[in-house]
DNA sequence: TTCAAAACATACTGACTGGTATGTTTTGAG
DNA sequence: CTCAAAACATACCAGTCAGTATGTTTTGAA
């Protein structure tokens, strides 16, 4: 980050801290008077920032957590040698070790999903960006694997890929409410799954 | 249904309206004003048959929600001879077969455990509850499967229920943005997943 | 038929919402 | 140092929200 002004520090503070709140509470839920509360920065600063409640959500998805979603999803699965491997270490890193997930609250990007998806298309298509990088992240190491021999030439990726991500959208909503043992079940049956890849 | 009263009948009728508005907009961002303007029910109505909102939104999920997702979840895995078959079959004729559902809104249920189940315990109880027993439906119809030879005896049964509803719920929720097509890539892998089940 | 309780109807309230109008202070190029 | 634009601060507004107060009508047992 080249030559951040005090501005633009306030912009992205505005962001990195409303973005638990949205994650907690969800973003229709989190109110401006919410997050000014939470920055102390003043409703004067907020909107000299953001014209509007939707255009700071889009820029939270876009500059806060697009990369960090980018570093934990797809990041680890370039230049792959063992898809199986990559595919699980990836997921069970994001699920079992990042200390910003809390798995009552689930993942924001899928909250995101869940909550804004139907009714905007802006969130819509930011969000459907972030979720076609990391499919194509897993289908590119996985046809990785068919040149090196390690997945079976025939495997569709493509499907494989939904299958995969699914998952993951799916464990981290059932986790809210069955808690952190259906992490541990989901990922023993996922290390299960990908042996057939082969 | 024995002996519906005239007022029983606006209280059902009440919920079975509210529910596609909660199904399409989310239950906080559903006003009481939006469903008193869609039953053509006063508010005065309104407050005789539920105490608040919340007592509603529970309403909505135990006498509506909660019958229609046992009779398409549930039943079809009572007395069975072939887990997979039926584990599929039950999975396909929700997703694709069943006219409530709109791949844009996703599943209510899964819906409400994204936006309710952190921020309200009553929620997440009744809503844990459905899932739990859902995920009882796939753990028996398992082990009947293990006691016909139709799937192996040393198959963890929970682990395999938890792997399944986290693809039902995850590509509910994947479906809102990657459409149609994502549906029918899920179930040609869900059947692939199936098969090393034995 | 009576009449009390059940079932509804209407008008309203106070708290909160996203957003704006109108200021004041800070910054940095010239 | 100057001073205009950038960066903030404060007060406020119109709309919406869940919920309530206070009615009127309908129902069904006696």
């Amino acid at each position: 980050m080249p030559q951040m002004s005090k501005a633009d520090n306030t912009r992205i503070d505005i962001l990195k801290k409303a973005l638990p709140l949205v994650y907690k509470n969800g973003y229709q839920a989190t109110s401006i008077d919410d997050i000014i509360a939470t920055t102390q920065v003043t409703k004067g600063a907020f909107y000299y920032h953001f014209k509007n409640k939707d255009k700071m959500g889009l820029a939270i998805i876009n500059d806060v957590m697009y990369p960090a979603m980018r570093a934990l999803l797809v990041e680890p699965l370039l230049d792959s040698q063992n898809p199986q491997k990559e595919i699980y270490q990836m997921m069970e890193k994001v699920l079992m070790d990042d200390t910003f997930f809390n798995i009552k609250y689930g993942c924001p990007a899928v909250n995101l999903i869940e909550e804004m998806s139907p009714l905007n298309s802006d969130f819509a298509n930011v969000l459907t960006k972030l979720f076609i990088e990391w499919k194509n992240a897993v289908v590119g190491c996985l046809n990785e694997g068919k040149k090196g021999n390690t997945v079976k030439a025939d495997l569709n990726s493509e499907q494989v890929a939904v299958f995969v991500l699914s998952g993951y959208s799916g464990i981290r909503n059932l986790g809210k409410i069955l808690g952190k043992s259906s992490y541990t079940e989901y990922l023993k049956e996922l290390k299960n799954y990908l042996t057939i890849l082969n």
